[in-house]
DNA sequence: TTAGAATTCTATAGATTTATTGAAAATATA
DNA sequence: TATATTTTCAATAAATCTATAGAATTCTAA
């Protein structure tokens, strides 16, 4: 058994035979949690997501815990550099915001079992990892606020707009936009829509 | 002992100082809940938050489901009377959305460890209470979609609006607010500035 | 003050959970 | 095929969880 469980063995060209696997199994647990959190999702059950007995997982991670950590590193990754890249760019205001609510509902449509995960689940993970988690989503709220008030100073926005308000709702509704249950609730339709009445608001 | 653990002593003057207990003992498990989860809570925790012993808790109540029932039942009082009372009344639409997003949000900051615990443990509910709930959010959901296609039919909403999708993006801010970090998050200010921008948007 | 009612406690049963150990099975390699 | 490596499993330890039973304590009222 390779050391701590989560280690991969040691002949170097069969790590990607391993890490395939290691994938599976966290895909599963993301799966698990997703349906029934954290606490909810035994270590049993993750197993029989996947059809192996429970002591089989210990092969690939050291602890539920690790597990989590790592579901919640998929889940989040990209997401600050894909909004600093919107924000190098050139185009106008209202379409930086229409880019960066796309560029975030995406990862919340192709794998919602992480994303479901990191949002819902992250507050159980061992302390250190989470106050990690904690900056990294401030800095990604920050620079969201920050494209705001760049519209506001360019503007674009209204100049009385609480951009710290503004993005943290935005966000939330991007993060939200796995429960909708619409007729077409498709990524295109669901961002243009927010962003739309973002910008413009419902009123005639 | 009452019978069931959860049902009142006999004597009817009595009945008052069971029923306030039972109340601590409810604030006390929904705060633990909202802190922890609820597969993350112990009833162990929950009788450390007041001070007794663990199974004292099973004088009030017969079971953590149970009291999740409860604390489920209270988070979600009035809601549904309270949208309609605000629909029936004769204000111009732009006034009963504020309205309906301020009376939304209230409870949210009001009763927080009671609407939190509601609205992230009530999928770990007894199935036939998660349906009951199910059909009564759905309820609210219909409601408040019906106030923003009462807009666009009096041609005070922008006739192709997306109202589903904007009641659920509404609704979802408001149960987020509970999470604002501002400088002044008072229920006013954060009631407002969702109003503002849903109506008028953001852009100049 | 004492009897009865109401409330809380100690002790514990019984189920479930995470994780470990060492053996068995499967796979790859020579 | 025989050997070595990788992967999975059965068995189980140890901790924790919900809930119950019955005793002890506290409160109330005559």
């Amino acid at each position: 058994m390779p050391e701590g469980g989560h280690l991969p063995p040691l002949r170097k060209d069969k790590k990607t035979k391993y890490l395939r696997r290691q994938q599976e199994v966290l895909d599963a647990a993301a799966a698990v949690i997703a349906r029934k959190g954290y606490h909810g999702a035994s270590t049993t059950d993750i197993a029989g997501e996947l059809g192996v007995a429970q002591p089989s997982l210990y092969y690939y991670f050291a602890s539920k815990d690790e597990a989590l950590e790592e579901i919640c590193r998929i889940g989040t990754a990209g997401y600050l550099e894909r909004l600093q890249a919107i924000m190098d760019g050139t185009g106008a205001t209202r379409n930086k915001i229409r880019d960066a609510i796309r560029a975030h509902i995406e990862p919340v449509r192709t794998i919602p079992n992480y994303v479901k995960s990191f949002q819902r689940e992250r507050r159980y993970l061992p302390s250190e990892r989470r106050h990690e988690l904690g900056r990294l989503i401030g800095e990604y709220d920050k620079l969201f606020r920050l494209l705001l008030e760049c519209g506001v100073s360019a503007g674009d926005l209204k100049p009385d707009l609480d951009c710290e308000l503004a993005a943290f709702m935005l966000i939330t509704q991007c993060n939200a936009a796995q429960y909708c249950v619409g007729d077409d609730v498709s990524l295109d339709r669901t961002s243009t829509a927010i962003a739309d009445v973002f910008l413009t608001g419902a009123e005639l």
